[in-house]
Parts: structure tokens; C-alpha cells; sequence
DNA sequence: TATGAATGAGAATTCATTCAT
DNA sequence: TATGAATGAATTCTCATTCAT
């Protein structure tokens, strides 16, 4: 029963609670409450606490992909799709807040740190566009020689930081706002 | 007697319990333990764990600072002291791994948040250092005229995550990828 | 349908669950599972968890009686129909370590404790061949003159206790060692 | 704290709660709740319910072991010294139902099991005193040569049984009815 | 100051039973 | 009859905080 009702609402729940309040202070009691099911329920879907966890990162990592994949410009120059990639990126989470606040949370805890290994070790998916499309840069001695990982960092820690403070509304990123970060991020990077 | 050693040893304790495991895996009991005091002792130096842990912050802000102060080259350029901040903040942090997991879990929690205010709205002078050297460098034309939070993002984003991936164990940081790193920084804000 | 083909899955599977992991670590959930039922089914043929188990040990207590009528030798002398009571009891345990199992649980459980209240007053027609045995025994001035639930006690406690430790594996019984048991019974309790 | 007032109560109200109602009808609550102490206290004395559990068994084993001690007739002949045995753990059991009740749970339940492998195995003391006593009444051709464990099977047997019909108010133990038991006990196990 | 035993609210999880289908 | 998803009370255990000493 994968696609049950229910199981959305739980995991809908779940993670606005552990988006708003982080995943300690989100009990299965509250989740159960905001998804208006028995808390028993949820261990129907779901074998435990961490499960739910990474079923949603698994759906959001599934969500993030293929908005980033829908429009991607294939036939485009490094630079275009580079970009594509970040804005593509940025926008979506800035539109999805509750989703960047759970990503946040996941990154920064023992779930986490096996993705990282993934991430670095390329044993995940997700990072493929942007790796391949890093490599393929550098081979053609358009981006610096430098390790994915370090094209990795200068291109997804300004988003963080940025659309923290926006989340947070300590600051609003616009669109004249996002291209100059970009336009920043590709004097970083270009060779 | 807020300066007893007794204090310094639950800073340091909790810190480093904090540091390893997170908040929530860092009890009271285990923080005492380690500092070799009764754990009602703990209430004597400090209101509560969120206020102990306040503190630990405040601590390594200082230490930090003072490192970034220390030999701070303020008679020469622009580009010259901001690589040196970035430098000598990335160091610091590579030789303070205990620090610096630290610090990633503190902006990522409540706690944080009101940083981030202070950060932001100039009202923490922690910053101060950064921000003022920024808005010298856009007024002398020297860096490109984004806001504030911008350069902060674009300086402080990629070190946490480079910092990071070296802490897990991912990818090994040597003087070589961070001067690369400082020069790809470099790109990324000169006018 | 009393008798159906799903009471009796049920009542085995129970039986075997019941037996192996004892009363509480037996969820219906799980006996449903085994006897290839929906948990909901268990409820059309049995009460409750409580009747379920009542079931169980009516069935085993008809199955041992019939087993220890099959062949008794009703013409012989007391000595022969009391060993062969013994013989066959301790024979069908050793051969059904799972009635064992369960039988023991049973009795040493509330459950239990109605059965043997039934069993000392003589309401419960399971006890009445050795009873009458006894009786008769007793007034034929060839057992001693004991009060018949010491006859039990003496009987029925040394079973249970060499077949549990056959059955836990930590002895093994064989014919001789069953003779011998048998024979120091009928000197514990001949005139 | 060892001595403890509060690890005595605790272990009292286990004591007499698994006694009356089963392992699994003696909430953690329950028995804080009879022992005048917060929940969180019994782990602060015990590590688990499990532990409480094998505490409070080696409590009556100490005292059991005891008390056949106590007055133990080590000068006078194997007869004298079994009956002994017998009589005293008899005796003790029906002033003790409560320990009684307790040990029967224990026994029977996977705590029970490790207990009989060292009892077969002459790994616990605590049964060496009648191993010992059964190997030289052998030796000395006054006891049937059987297996230790049959020995103990003969003699406890019997007496797990009629304590607990007494116990269960079933039956009335007296002096009579024990030495007759204790005489046909005798009876089976002698040359 | 310093202690650590004591507390009890709150956490994750299980499971007998119900009921709409 | 038969099902199994749904329930929520109940369970064991943790831990920040207090307070008598």
C-alpha cells in the first residue's frame, strides 16, 4: 500500500515538524497528531524514526533531481547549464523553505555523513549531472583544475549560507540578487 | 568565582562530548563525568545546557577572533587581508576539528538563529572585522559592490563545507588546495 | 465451521509460537502471519488472545488422554497401569517438546492455576484414570495411604522436570534412563 | 550506595509484584509506585528491568542457600543430611510463598534457562552442596546409582509441586504430610 | 561551593483488538 | 467469513534539573 494516503500525510508531517523544530524536538506523538493518524500508524509505514527520516530525504532527493533535470539545457555551453544548475537550484528551494530546512538538518547529522561519503566518493546519483558536467568542464579547459569537491564547495556553500538568511528572513534574495551570485560563483570557478 | 577551573573543565568537556556526538547525545551526567564534577555543579557555573552551551560559543567566537586578529597585515591590501581571514579561519579550524563540529552544530540549531541576526544586522562585532573590510574594498572599487551577506556567503559557504568534508575524512586539505581555494574566492568578489 | 480448516492454522501456529517464545513475545499479528490468515480472522474463531490459549490446552489436554488410553493395559495390575501412565506421558513429551513448551508456560501462568484447582478438587476428568488409580491403589493396601495430590506431586514432578532439561538439550534421556525412573517412582509410592 | 534503603524497596516491590502477577504484569511504574520512588530511581540501582529481575533472584539464592546452611548436620549420614535439605528448603518455601511465586517465574522463563545449564553443568554452587551429598551416597552404595540430574529431579519435583498447591491455597502442608513426602522421597532414591 | 541521588515528564515503540470493506 | 489497516493505551528507559546534605 506504497501509495496510501496516509503515508503522504505522514510524511508530509514529519517533515514540516522536523523543518520548523529539527528532528528531536518533532516526537512521533506530533507527528502522528499533525498527520491525523494513531501514532501505531506510522510504524505501518515506516520501521522506525530514522526510516521516516530518509524516506524523506529520499523524496526530496527525488523531487530536487528532476526539477533540475525538467529544463535542463543539454545543448547549452558549461557555463549555461552551470548556471542552470544553481538557479534551477536556488529557486526551487527558496520556494520550497520547509524542504531547505530539512536538508539542512539531514546534512548536519549522522544521516548525513554517509551521503557526504556518497557525494565525495561518487557513489550517488544525484551528484552525477554536476560532476560529469565539472569533469567534462575542466577537460576542456573552460574551469580551473580543481577537485570536484572543491568545485562542489564554492558552488553549494554560498547557496546554503544565502538561502539560509533569506529562510530565516534575514535578508530577501531577488532575482537581480541570484544573478549576481551566480554571475559571482562563475568568476570563482571559470578558467 | 566565574573564572574557576571547574568551569574551564565543563566548557571543555562539553564541548568536546558536543562536538562528537551533537546535543541531544550529550547528557549532563556524561558532561559532568568527564569534567570530574558532581553534575549539580554544573548548575552552579551555568542556568542551564542551553546556557552552557551559549557559552562554549561565546568561547571559541573569542578564540577565534583573537587567532584572526593576531597577526592581522593591516597595513597591506584589500585582497591581502581577506585571504589572510580566510586563511587563518580555515587553518584554525583544520587544527580545531573539535571546534569547528562544534560551531556546525551550533549554527545549525536554534541557537543559531539569533547569530545569524547578529551577524546579518551588524550587532555582533565578531564580524565587524569582515564586514568593514568588505565595504572598504567596494568603496575603493577593489570588490565587487554586492551586499555584505553576499560576500559572506560567497566566503564562509565554500570553507565550511571544504572544512567539513576534511573533518569526515572525505578529502585531504593541503596548503596547495587552499591557496587554490583562496584564488578561486578571490575571483569570485574582485570588482 | 467450528471446525474449519483456518481454527485448526491458527491453533498450530499458536501453539508453535506460543511454545518457542513464550505468551508474550507470540503477538497475534504473528500468529496470524504463520497460519496464513488476516489478524483480523484469529477474532472469528477465538474470543480473545486468553481464549486462544484456553483452545490450545484443551486440545493438548484431549490428545494426551486419548494417547494414554489408546493402550492401557485396564486387566493389569496397579504397577503395570501406573507405569504405563508415566511411560506414555514422559514417550509423547519427549516426542512433542512443543506440547511440552506450551503445557509447561500454561501452568505456570494464571491460566494455569484454575486447572489446577480443577485437578485437586476432581473436576476435571483428565485426572480421573490416575485418581481413580490411585484410589484404588490405596485401598488394595498396595500404595501408601498419601493423600492423592501427593501421588501427583510425586509422579508428575520428576516428568516435567527431566523432560524440560531433555527438552532444553541439557540431558538426554533414553529407555533405560526412563525405566529407572520409573522404578524409582513405584518405590517412592508402593507400600 | 549499595545498601541503599531505596534499593531494598525497590527490589521488595518487584519482588512482590512479578511474585502476584508475571514478569510481563509488573510495569517499571508499577513497582516504583509500591517502592515510593520516582521511576528514574530504580535505574539509578539497576540497569534495565532484566537486571532487576536476575538482582532480585540472586537475593533468594543467597538466602535460600543460607538457610539450608544454616543448620546444615554435616556429621550425620546422607539420609539425615538430604532429608535436611529437603525439609529446609520445604519449610522455607511455604513461610516465602511470595519467593516461591518468584522463583517459579524465574525457572520458567529464558533467565531460567542459563540457570539450569549451570546446574546441569555444575557451574553454580549453589547446587554443589547436593550434588556432592548424591555423589558420595552413591559412592558409598546408599543411593541408587543414577544421574545427578535424576536425583534432582526426584527430589525437587515433588516438592515444586506441593508447595505450589499450598501456596495456591490448594492444599494444606503440615508436618505430617512433609514427612511423609520426604519419607517416599527416600523410598526412591535409596539402594 | 560541591555533590549526586532522586525525580517524573516525555521519548520511541509494540500489540491486542476493532471495523470498514 | 475474511481481511489487514488503523488505533492508542501501555511499556521501558532517558535525562535536564533540583535539593538535602
Amino acid at each position: 500500500m506504497k501509495n496510501s494516503n496516509k503515508r503522504d500525510d505522514i510524511l508530509q508531517a514529519a517533515l514540516e515538524l522536523i523543518a520548523e523544530h529539527g528532528f528531536h524536538e518533532a516526537p512521533m506523538s506530533l507527528i502522528a497528531e499533525k498527520a491525523n493518524v494513531g501514532s501505531g500508524t506510522i510504524y505501518i509505514y515506516f520501521k522506525s524514526k530514522d526510516d521516516l527520516i530518509q524516506e524523506i530525504h529520499l523524496m526530496l532527493e527525488k523531487k530536487i533531481l528532476s526539477v533540475v533535470e525538467e529544463y535542463y539545457p543539454s545543448g547549452k555551453d558549461i557555463k549555461e547549464r552551470l548556471i542552470h544548475i544553481g538557479r534551477t537550484v536556488i529557486t526551487y528551494l527558496l520556494n520550497n523553505p520547509v524542504h531547505f530546512r530539512f536538508i539542512e538538518q539531514y546534512f548536519n547529522s549522522p544521516y548525513g555523513e554517509s551521503l557526504q561519503r556518497e557525494r565525495i566518493f561518487g557513489e550517488n546519483e544525484q551528484f552525477d549531472i554536476f560532476r560529469n558536467l565539472i569533469e567534462q568542464g575542466i577537460k576542456e579547459k573552460v574551469l580551473k583544475d580543481l577537485p570536484v569537491f572543491m568545485h562542489f564547495a564554492l558552488g553549494f556553500g554560498p547557496t546554503v549560507i544565502m538561502v539560509r538568511d533569506h529562510v530565516l528572513n534575514l535578508i530577501e534574495l531577488d532575482d537581480v540578487l541570484i544573478n549576481q551570485a551566480l554571475e559571482a560563483y562563475w568568476d570563482a570557478v571559470k578558467k
